[in-house]
RNA sequence: GAGCCCGUAGCUCAGUCGGUUAGAGCGCCAGGUUGUGGCCCUGGAGGCCGUGGGUUCAAUUCCCAUCGGGCUCCCCA
């Protein structure tokens, strides 16, 4: 704190050896969870050309106007990865994945930037896991996306939150909600927040996601998407909600429901918990038909979904949650003297070779001490090695939780580890 | 981009109406138990009281600035 020190950088943290354990636990849940899914997962680099993130999460968008961190390399334009849709997307054309056939299921589990102010439940550097279904337009594709994401939180045991649901059309039907939506604004449009004026103009559905009190009473009266909806949205926006509800999946209409990206069509979702606080989305997503073709490849349908790993992780604290057992140090070896330094220094290696976990002490220190260490490491048996042990090849072996003791040769007492 | 709150030991936090060597609990180390952990007892290490400046005989305390952290608005994971 008073010499001069070096810390993480504004809104980034350490993961420390007590919270890396939960880290793993909940990736390799993703894994599981995704092979049983028949996802595959795909990993892209943290940079990205600033120009794909802004033609693929939209110009106007927050997150292009001021969340990027951005810089430049000679004449290359870079930005950390504020998400990774966009990215994948970029992959997929790239590598002409589409040429394999079929559908691309793909997820993946990573840092994510974004240079906002930080607060309980944001940072600038944040994880996510998510996937991307790629080269299907069929509701199943929207259905097995968001039973994907309840999988997940389903499994920890989180139940406590809010899935919304709504439909932003396909092209042909959200011009013409857009259309609409401005005829209606338009006439109160002094009346707007400064915000949703400039909206009006550029992106007028977003409005609808405005908290300003002074555009709530315009929002309530404003047409609904829904009626605006043509056939074939409409249809597949039914699909959807019935699958929902034939997997047993509860989910909440919110007309009112516009996402940060611009490249949404059709389905969009969130998930929201009253555990998280001011910051309570959990996951999002939806499908997006076109970013495929705005980024450069052929027309191809697409939907996904992304979430908050560290908020999954806050719920997880505030339900009491625990996503990690014990650690497991199978048997800690206390020497005493050098000479049993080194028949234990060969013997931590013979246990391992057996499959077992082993430690012992680095630093010589006391037998109490060791035990002490075995103690706070949660060593389940601890092997005990003196003068004695050594002339007589005898050792021996204690239970640290019963406070049990067994002596013997070294090859009995690892007999006795596997009972 | 805007608002509010907070910086004292590894952690959580007392304290000083300005006045000798700045405290507690937990944790760490050691001893009590010359070869036995957790419980208990005793002792020890560990602080430029975030940083810089000002006021003062004297500042960890008061004032200003600055840096760092937290929360909130906006928005999102």
């Amino acid at each position: 704190m008073a010499k001069p020190t070096y810390s993480t950088p504004l809104g980034m943290v350490d993961i420390l050896p007590d919270e890396t354990p939960i880290w793993r636990a909940l990736e390799q849940m993703i894994h599981e969870e995704a092979a049983k899914f028949n996802f595959q997962e795909i990993r892209t680099p943290i940079l990205e050309p600033t120009e794909l993130i802004k033609r693929g999460v939209g110009q106007l968008t927050d997150i292009v106007t001021k969340e990027i961190f951005a810089f430049q390399k000679g004449d290359t334009h870079y930005v950390l990865r504020p998400e990774l849709t966009a990215p994948v997307v970029r992959s997929y054309v790239q590598h002409h994945l589409d040429q394999r056939g079929g559908v691309q299921k793909l997820y993946y589990i990573g840092p994510m930037f974004r240079a906002e102010r930080p607060q309980k439940g944001r940072q600038r550097q944040f994880h996510q896991f998510g996937l991307e279904v790629i080269g299907s337009a069929d509701p199943i594709a929207d259905i097995e996306t968001i039973a994907f994401m309840m999988r997940i939180y389903e499994r920890i045991g989180i139940k406590n939150f809010t899935l919304k649901l709504n439909s932003v059309g396909d092209p042909e039907s959200r011009e013409r909600y857009k259309q609409v939506l401005r005829d209606f604004l338009e006439p109160h449009r002094s009346e707007l927040s400064e915000l949703s004026q400039t909206r009006l103009d550029k992106n007028p559905m977003r409005i609808l996601d405005s908290k300003e009190p002074e555009d709530q009473p315009f929002i309530e009266q404003a047409p609904v998407i829904q009626d605006y909806l043509n056939e074939d949205s409409a249809l597949h926006f039914d699909q959807v909600c019935k699958g929902l509800t034939a997997l047993g999946i509860s989910f909440e209409l919110d007309p009112y429901l516009v996402r940060g990206m611009d490249y949404y069509t059709r389905t969009a979702f969130e998930l929201s918990s009253p555990d998280l606080g001011s910051q309570d989305a959990l996951a999002g997503g939806g499908r997006y038909d076109l970013l495929v073709e705005e980024i450069g490849g052929n027309p191809t349908p697409a939907v996904g979904f992304a979430a908050g790993m560290e908020r999954l992780l806050i719920a997880c604290d505030e339900l009491g949650i625990s996503l990690t057992q014990d650690n497991t140090l199978d048997v800690y070896i206390v020497c005493l003297g050098d000479e049993a330094r080194h028949w234990g220094l060969s013997h931590v290696a013979k246990l391992r070779a057996k499959g077992y976990s082993a430690s012992m002490d680095y630093i010589g220190r006391s037998m109490k001490a060791q035990m002490k260490e075995a103690n706070r490491e949660q060593a389940k048996y601890t092997l005990i090695v003196g003068e004695q042990e050594l002339e007589n090849q005898v050792f021996v072996l204690r239970n640290m939780s019963e406070s049990t003791e067994e002596s013997g040769s070294f090859e009995e007492l690892i007999h006795k580890l596997q009972s």
